[in-house]
This record gives structure tokens, sequence and C-alpha cells, in this order.
DNA sequence: AATGAATGAGTCTTCATTCAT
DNA sequence: GATGAATGAAGACTCATTCAT
């Protein structure tokens, strides 16, 4: 994944180069990457308003401007990363290979992603299920595509005969998410001073194994 | 794994019957499990220690008389959940059994406790991260001491040539671990309606045959 | 002044020994003389009943048995510290001597007793006023009769022609027991490293020359 | 002295005449002229922030945006208003005139401006001391200072054979400063029906008899 | 559009007082 | 009489949100 601006954004919107040293005009844009790196630090809970205005560097009343209030905020500026995303985990996904290569490829990516954005890492791990508890059903759907993209790998997997059909495509979405999720966590809980994405090849590994037939090649 | 009083609790401490019908001396243990509950409901943040209080029907001062403020509480009150389910893998690994069985044994109670403790899954998937995140290393040790619970098998089955040994044991721990913790995250974010438990074995399957070796080329 | 037990006491109740070490009956007087020690050490208003129970080595319910409220407790130990302090004036003002020698007298007491009652001195200095102001007319009956005291050694002084009559014996006695009272507020703010009673002298000389009629002998 | 504010202020800040009228900008000296009053009135630990707040005529969070918390306002204001003070009576003595005649001006000026402005008044009385030995070294400053202005004058007396030589500046400040202040406190606890200033000669008559030495035997 | 001073509802926490034992 | 655990009213302080400029 190559590397890009301070947070991830979504590609539309990261086009016009400048976006995170600009002053003028892209408040909206700037204000979302304050929260979410604001969120990384202090999280969801415990971000003001005002830490995000002085992050943004506009004041306090401006936010308003753009936003309904504080959890509105908070919502979008999530919503906004993980929607970046997602749109890289479909392109990744559009490319060509096998569901074992292309499991391959989104574990790579999302370790890879996770390792280089630490602000986004923090705010997957740790503010995004709690937000997904309290914010009504946001990010249900976009967590629920990103869940589908797996799902869909798996199951065009057992369709080839590649991984076993005895299986919930479901539950082995659930192992392969879970699997790197944990990475990252422990990643983020230790001091992280080791390459992340190094870890790729072993769970994935491990997972393979695991939705692979037992007879594998 | 047998249902108990409203959350886990130590054995020990659940010896005397009429622990939670008393209403006199066990105010520390109300206002726990009071804490477990309403952080379950309303998140580490958000929860009031009026609504502490409340919920285990004593006065908002009392809650002082038991703790010096509104941090010590929580953390005393995720501290003793995680303990009592501590308490409850170690005798788990205690039972025989070669370390696959332990696994499949551990997946279960794992699967098992949250499934039956709404409250404690709750707090275990989304709080315990947020407070190891902010209230300094509070419950690194207790977290790390599960994981090495986890490990020890894993190396175990290394060393007795059940699990392949090119593999880290604190990645295969954490594809363990990941996978059933992702499988409660999905299951308290879903309704719920379908039996936890249920899930284990083929969690379990999909993670051991990762592990083990035996049938790859 | 003779050295007495640790806070000034009415001579009835303090005839009986033990009284600031009895464990038994004598709880009142603990209360009190408690209450005029924490009040010195933390101020009136910031006195905690449970301070005072604790150092009284009663139980905080105890107070109740002897004083209807907080407020009445404060009142009663200054008022009873205060009028152990008249006893001692009022005697004192019984031996012979003239005016001048009176008041020479009083100002002696009055710094040595200051001085060797460290908590008194404190209360008398900043509680008695704050408490004068507050409580009603308390203590006001007592600190006038206080100053009737000396406002009758120079009326006495007036009539016997020793001081001058053009002169309000009510400033002459502000002037006086003011002269003193600086002595004791400076001391207190300064290191009291200093012996007191060693600065009567010195204080009576300038009052009783302002009072003595210009051709002083 | 003349009238001026509702309570003292610097010349200097004073020098605007619409100061206190304006509703706009002026919130901190609002906020301290009411933190006076209200202190006057309640006493200095029994002044409450929302009082303040509402004799500002300010939201009660607005004192936030001023002062740090509750001690800071309490303590700006005291000395803010000592400050005052101290100017004026800097101002006093940089009139011509000999110490005798400075020292009678003085105490003119300290009747005078206790007598029109109750408010500081009570709270030099009372609330000063209180506060000088709760809050650290706070005010032993400045209230040292207007000790130095007395002994500086006392001392320039017996420099030049004014004042007698053989009395401690410190004694004799101490002297006519308690004179005077307790002309004050008798005047508040009283009715404070008559005119305080009318005092002043009669107060300094008492003490510069004691101070000067001439006619002394 | 942008600002940031002002607002005041909402919380934690203390502590005088009560009362069952 | 004595205790001290329990109570809950009161008060300092924070911070999301508004609005005059």
């Amino acid at each position: 994944m190559a590397p890009r601006a301070k947070t991830l954004r979504a590609p539309t919107s990261a086009a016009s180069a400048a976006s995170s040293t600009g002053r003028r005009g892209d408040k909206y844009q700037r204000i979302l990457d304050a929260a979410i790196e604001v969120i990384a630090e202090k999280g969801f809970f415990q971000s003001r308003v005002s830490d995000i205005a002085a992050r943004a560097d506009v004041a306090d009343g401006t936010i308003y401007l753009y936003f309904r209030n504080k959890e509105e905020i908070l919502m979008a500026a999530i919503a906004s990363a993980f929607s970046a995303w997602l749109d890289l985990a479909r392109a990744e996904l559009r490319k060509s290979g096998g569901p074992s290569e292309q499991l391959r490829r989104l574990a790579l990516l999302h370790l890879a992603a996770m390792g280089s954005h630490r602000s986004m890492a923090i705010v997957f791990q740790t503010e995004l299920r709690q937000s997904a508890r309290f914010l009504a059903q946001f990010s249900q759907h976009q967590l629920r595509e990103y869940f589908d993209l797996i799902r869909g790998v798996v199951r065009a997997g057992q369709e080839q005969g590649v991984f076993r059909s005895d299986l919930s495509d479901k539950i082995a979405a659930n192992c392969f998410f879970g699997a790197l999720d944990e990475m990252v966590t422990s990643w983020l809980l230790s001091d992280h001073d080791y390459e992340l994405a190094g870890a790729a090849d072993a769970v994935v590994d491990v997972i393979l194994r695991g939705l692979e037939g037992r007879t594998r090649r």
C-alpha cells in the first residue's frame, strides 16, 4: 500500500494536493483529519470539540458550520477513514488472483495499512467498536461491507473447491479478520517496534491451512 | 459453563450461597457488579457514578466509602471480572488433555462464558481495550497472563510435535485468541440470537488445522 | 500565667486531673479541646466534624450526643476557651495595683498566655473575628466583657487623674487592645521564634505614655 | 479620602470614567468586585462561586474564563483590593510633611477608607488574616509592604529625633497599626453608626504621644 | 463565512447528619 | 450511651453549543 497523507483519506478528496497543508476552503476535511488524530490520541469519548478545532486550526464555532454536533464530527471522521480503507480493500481485490492469493493480499494490505497509519489503527482497534456500539448502527453498514468482501472471497474459494465447504463462510471470515485484528491490537499494545506487515505471511499461513482442504495440494 | 451469579465471580468468593441476596456487608461486591453492568450498558467513559450507585442500590456517597474515585471503581470492576475469568481459564487448563484438547476446551469456555455473560462480554470486547490504552498499564498484566496461558499450550504442542514449530507461539496465540474474540464481537453486534458456544468447534477446527502440521505435504 | 493543659480551660473543669488523658465520661470536654485544636490547625470553616471526633477519640456520631450540630461545637469550643481566658484576666485584675500597673499586668498576661498557647492564639486572632461576624452575636458578650474590663481600668485611671480625661475610654481601650492584638498577630505570622511576652513592656510603655497626661510624673 | 467606585481601585485603572457601567470587556474587574462583596458578606470560605458569578452578572462558567479556580478568584480579589489600598497609602506618604504629620495622614486615610468601603473593611479585618494563614504566603508580601511603609516613617522620625529611639520600629508600627485596626474592628462589630474617621485624631494622639519622647521625665 | 467569549446543564465529590446495631 | 456505615444535599468545575460581532 502506497504511503499517503497523515491519515487515510478517500481517493476522491485526496486527489487535490496540499490537502493537509492548505489553509483555505478545505476546512471540512481538515476537521475530519483533526478528529481522527484527536480520537487516536485521546479516545472517542475523551475527545473535546475544542481539541479538534485547535488541531484543525479553526475556531471552535466554525466546527458547527460543518457539523451539527460533536457526535456527527466523530462519526463522519471514522466513516471517512473507514471509507478510504474500504476503497483500498476493494481496489486490492480487483487485482487478479485466486481466492488464496486474494486473502493473502488482503491480509498484507490490512497489516501494512494499519502498521503505517498509527492513528487509524488505533481508531479501528479501539474506537470503532465503541462507536459501533453506541452510535446507532453507524459503521455497521461499512463493517459489514468489509466482511462481505472477505466472505465473498471465501465463498468463491469454496465454490472453486479451494476451501473446505464444511465451514460457514461467516465463521471463516471471522477467523481471518479476527486473527489480523488481534495482530494489530497486540502490535499497538506492545511498543510496536517490529514491522507489523512482516507477520502477514505467518498469519495467512495459519488461516489458509485452516480453510483449505485437509489434504493441501 | 454452568450459569452462575449475575456476573462472573471467582469460585472461591462465590462459595457462600447467599452472596448476592444479602443487603448487608456485600456493598463492595454489589458496587463492582453494578459497575460492570453499567459499563456494559453505557461504556466506560459514559458510566456515571450515580448510575452505578443506583444500580447497586446505594447512595451516591456510599460509593466513596469503598472507592477513592470513579476511575478506581471502573478499574476495580474490570479487573475483578477479568480476574474471575482468568481463574476459570486456569482451572480449565488444569484438567488433563493434550494441547489440541486444551485449546478446544479453552475455546469452548471462552465462547460459553462470553455467551452467557453478556455484560462481561461487552466489557471485554470494547472496554478492556479502551482501558488498556488509557489507564496506564492497567489490565496489561492480566491480559498478558491470559495470553501466556494460550502461548504455553501452543509451545507445549510444538514441543510434543503436535503443532508446527515454524510459527511463533505469539502469532499462533494471536490467531487463536483473535478468532475467538471476533466470534464474540460479531455475535454481540448481531442480535446474538444464536448460541455462541455452538461455533466453538468450527473455529477451533480452523485454527488447529492451521497449527497442526501433520497433513501438509 | 501558669502553664496549664494543652488548651486554656475554665478552672472549674480543669480541677479534676487527667482531664486531657482520661478516656471515660469527660467526652464533652475532650470534644471541646479537640475542636479548639482542629480550629487552630485548619480554621473554623475548614474544620471537619470527623476531624474533631478523631482528635477527641470518639466516634463521629458521638459528637451529636453532646452538640446539636457543627456550629454549636465550634461556638462552644471558642466560648469555652474565651471564658477560661476571661477568668484569667479577671483574676489578674483582682490583684492590687494602680491602673497603670493593672494595664501592665493585663498586657503581660495577654502576651504570655497567647505566646504559650499557640492554638488559642490562632483561634483568637483569626477565628474569633470570623465567628463574631457570622455566629449571631456569639462571643460579642464575652468580647465586650473583656473590653469592659480594660475600659474599667482606663476609667479608674482617668478618675484618679492618672490617665488623661480628654479621651474616650473606648478609644483608649481599643488602642491598648489593638496594640496587643497586633503584636500577637504579627508574632503568629512570623516564625514566632521570639518570646512574645518579652515585648509587653515596650508596648505598654507606648500606650501608657499615650494615655497618661502629657507631663508624666 | 474621596469616594470612588464601588470598591477601591487603583487610580490608574479607575481613570476611564465609565469603568463600572460598561457591560463589555470589564468582566474581569466585575468578577473581582463581586468577589470582594461576596467575601465581605459571607466570608472567604463561605463564598460560593455561583454567588460571585450572580453578583458579577455573569454565568458560573464565565468565571473560569478568567480564573483557574475558586481560590484564585478570592486571592486575586483580595490582592487587588489590597493593592489599590497600598497605592493610596503610598500616594498619601508622597505628600510633604514630617513623620508625625505623615502618621496622622496615614491614620486618617486608613480610617476614612475603611469607613467608606465597608466591604473592603470587612475583608481586611477578618479575611485577610485567614487567607494569610492558609493561602501560603499570599498577601504576606503586600501586608509587609504596608507595614514597611509605617516602619519607614517611624524610623525617619527616630532619625530626626522626633520619635524615641529606644523602641523597635516594628513594635511601634504594630502599636500604630493595631490601634487603627482595632478601631475598624470595633466599628464593624458595632452598628458602625458613627463616623470612623472622626476618631482618627484621638487615636493618633495616643500613639504619637507614646512614640514621641519629648515630654517624658 | 468565521470567530471565540459566554453560557449553563451535567458530573464528581465532600461532609454534616442520621440511625440501626 | 456509643458507634460508624450510610445518606444525599450542596458546590466546584467542564465542555458542548450558541450567537453577537
